[in-house]
RNA sequence: GGGGUGGUAGUUAAGUUGGCUAUAACGCCGGCCUGUCACGCCGGAGGCCGCGGGUUCGAGUCCCGUCCACCCCGCCA
């Protein structure tokens, strides 16, 4: 008797056959999914990694196959050899294969399975720490499958899109030296030095502007970063991002290129054109109206801005919106119409979200029939006119609520438009199946840090500033713009960058404006400053988040969702157990002591 | 670092004011069944109620602690 696999090739995979296959002797490979014994004949649902076809074994066609078929049981992995035949009229109009199935005449088990600890089936929610432990069981399900398959033919397709625009794809090291600022390494210990450490990139943002200076002109990576905090569904501690740099580049010529980029990946994946080119919009622009750096303009609700009305008004008899003006202050509101407009418990819900994004309370009115607010800790107070021109001013209308913050412009808009993604959710403004692509720019270049009081680099020390504000570097530091943007997809960061200073007196004028010292900065960077000294051009670059990416092109409600071999939220691998403790003896060859 | 949600058969969940011999569905095991595709029918096995303390005549249920997963803030492009 002649042998599966030593003497019979595959001919197709699982997803492969068509009606057109009829009378088609076949060979598949793969597991069983599923299997319905009825007795006088038996179906097996056989799956691989392309999809799943139906088998009948029956007795009239080969005895000893329909004996074995009797026993196999799911996840079995099996070969088998038939005829392809029509359903007919038993077609399953629900599976892609399911005008077919394969008669089968033989039968070999490959390999047996223990009973899996979770069903392997589309729609299961099997706890997600069990998901994660038998990874490679989860994997096999077919929607994780076709997210993972999904990322392969996203990362070709941006492959071929940038070799074909001339950009080289060149590895950088992982391992790296130790820079400060911007997210915490890992950190790996040096056997061969003793007391000294690699510090694992975080980007390969050095590496690429070296490339620049070494006149690769174009680069490109699919390029691994390793960062050491806290993680989200949407962060992990190693992560992709699909990296670029190029040379001779203005911010015009970074989204030529990313966006020709995007329409091929959003073609690739999903066969969606993309309207080019996307749109754009400066920083101060989104934070003014949507109160965000990354705005989802998949939805209206933008913030009102109340400010100059209230000023108008000397604060309109509301004391706590005048003493807001009187330290240098915003009045921002967002309006919900009546027929979208939250309860009044709904509103003290919406107060600890406020609560939650940082707010201290959350001011709101609700329009009687004649403009008056009622509801309202302000609505006895406020005079008649300022609130016609805020009624006016907000397009709020009978039956409308106002809800209301007041403060500093950056907590002003955090808390709104934290507060607007939410309500854009929960009151189902978000239109699912669009896709709302923009460009951020204009960033601020530096900005004050919370905890200090320090000026620090809003993205790094390297980015550029507009050339229009480069005078202004000394002077108002905090007024100068940056050549800096972020690329937003439905108001996820989908990646971000800038052009990169490569004149030593800006260089130097930023170092001084972020209180670095020459000494300081040659000992920090020192090898990036050197060549930026030897004829570096002018370039700069973007990176984009790979599994962000992927996972909103597949629905992903995580990253954990596009990535073969996800950590948990503590970063731990729940099916290989790392991270794991270490020998003594480990410890002493990298020349580490145990602390305590 | 702070806050929240969850953890009960292999899996997903229910479990009332503390009274339980802890339910159900799916899965698993055995039997029957030739057109199923969530196959159907009959029967069966299966539990340290996350873990450790406490209150109580009595705890899945109440209290304290702890571990794990997830979400949010801080942090992070």
């Amino acid at each position: 008797m002649t042998r599966f696999i030593q003497e019979i090739d595959r001919s197709h995979s699982c997803g492969a056959l068509r009606e057109a296959d009829e009378g088609a002797e076949v060979v598949l490979f793969g597991w069983v999914a599923s299997r319905r014994d009825l007795g006088g004949c038996v179906f097996v649902d056989l799956r691989d990694r392309e999809g799943v076809t139906q088998v009948v074994f029956d007795p009239q066609a080969s005895g000893e196959a329909y004996g074995l078929a009797g026993q196999i049981r799911p996840e079995w992995v099996v070969g088998l050899q038939g005829k392809v035949r029509s359903r007919g009229a038993n077609a399953n109009k629900r599976m892609p294969t399911g005008g077919i199935e394969v008669l089968a005449t033989r039968l070999e088990v490959f390999n047996r399975s223990a009973v899996p600890p979770f069903l392997l089936e589309d729609g299961v929610d099997a706890r997600e720490e069990l998901r994660l432990q038998y990874r490679y069981l989860d994997l096999r399900r077919p929607e994780v499958t076709r997210r993972i398959l999904m990322r392969h033919r996203i990362t070709q397709r941006a492959r071929r899109h940038l070799a074909d625009a001339g950009f080289l794809e060149i590895e950088t090291p992982c391992m790296v030296k130790y820079t400060p600022g911007g997210a915490r390494n890992f950190l790996v210990p040096s056997r061969l030095n003793p007391g000294q450490v690699y510090a694992l990139a975080e980007s390969p943002q050095i590496f690429k502007q070296l490339f620049m200076v070494a006149g690769f002109d174009r680069y490109y990576q699919i390029a691994r970063c390793f960062r050491d905090e806290d993680l989200r569904g949407d962060r992990q501690p190693e992560f992709t991002q699909i990296d670029v740099e190029m040379s001779f580049a203005a911010p015009r010529h970074i989204y030529e290129v990313v966006e020709g980029l995007m329409a091929a990946i959003f073609e690739e994946a999903l066969g969606v054109k993309l309207a080019r080119p996307f749109q754009r919009m400066t920083w101060a622009e989104a934070m003014g109206r949507f109160g965000s750096d990354k705005p989802d303009l998949r939805f209206g609700l933008e913030l009102v801005d109340l400010t100059e009305i209230v000023r108008r008004h000397d604060g309109g008899g509301v004391g706590m919106l005048k003493d807001a003006l009187a330290s240098g202050g915003v009045i921002k509101a967002l309006c919900l119409p009546a027929d979208k407009a939250p309860s009044r418990s709904e509103v003290d819900k919406l107060e600890v979200k406020v609560k939650e994004l940082g707010g201290l309370g959350l001011a709101r009115a609700r329009l009687a029939a004649d403009g008056g607010w009622t509801q309202s800790p302000m609505g006895k107070s406020v005079s008649p006119a300022m609130r016609v021109e805020i009624n006016r001013a907000a397009g709020a209308g009978e039956g409308a609520v106002l809800l209301l913050q007041f403060g500093s412009a950056d907590k002003v808009h955090s808390v709104l438009g934290g507060l607007r993604v939410h309500l854009g959710e929960k009151l189902g403004l978000v239109d699912k199946i669009r896709w709302e692509l923009l460009w951020v720019t204009d960033f601020p270049l530096f900005e004050r840090a919370e905890d200090t009081g320090a000026v620090v680099a809003s993205h790094h020390p390297f980015t550029s500033p507009l050339p229009e504000d480069v005078d202004k570097l000394l002077s108002e530091p905090l007024a100068c713009r940056a050549q800096a943007y972020d690329l937003v997809l439905n108001g996820v960061e989908a990646g971000g960058g800038s052009i990169r200073i490569h004149d030593s007196e800006v260089q130097a004028k930023v170092f001084k404006v972020l209180g670095i010292s020459d000494e300081e900065a040659r000992e920090k960077f020192s090898f990036l400053l050197q060549a930026l000294q030897f004829g570096a051009p002018p370039h700069g670059g973007l990176a984009l988040g790979l599994d962000r990416l992927v996972m909103l092109l597949t629905g992903g409600e995580s990253i954990r969702d596009v990535i073969a071999f996800p950590k948990t939220a503590r970063g731990q691998c729940l099916m290989s157990g790392a991270p794991s403790g270490v020998s003594d003896q480990q410890l002493a060859d990298l020349h580490l002591a145990r602390k305590g």
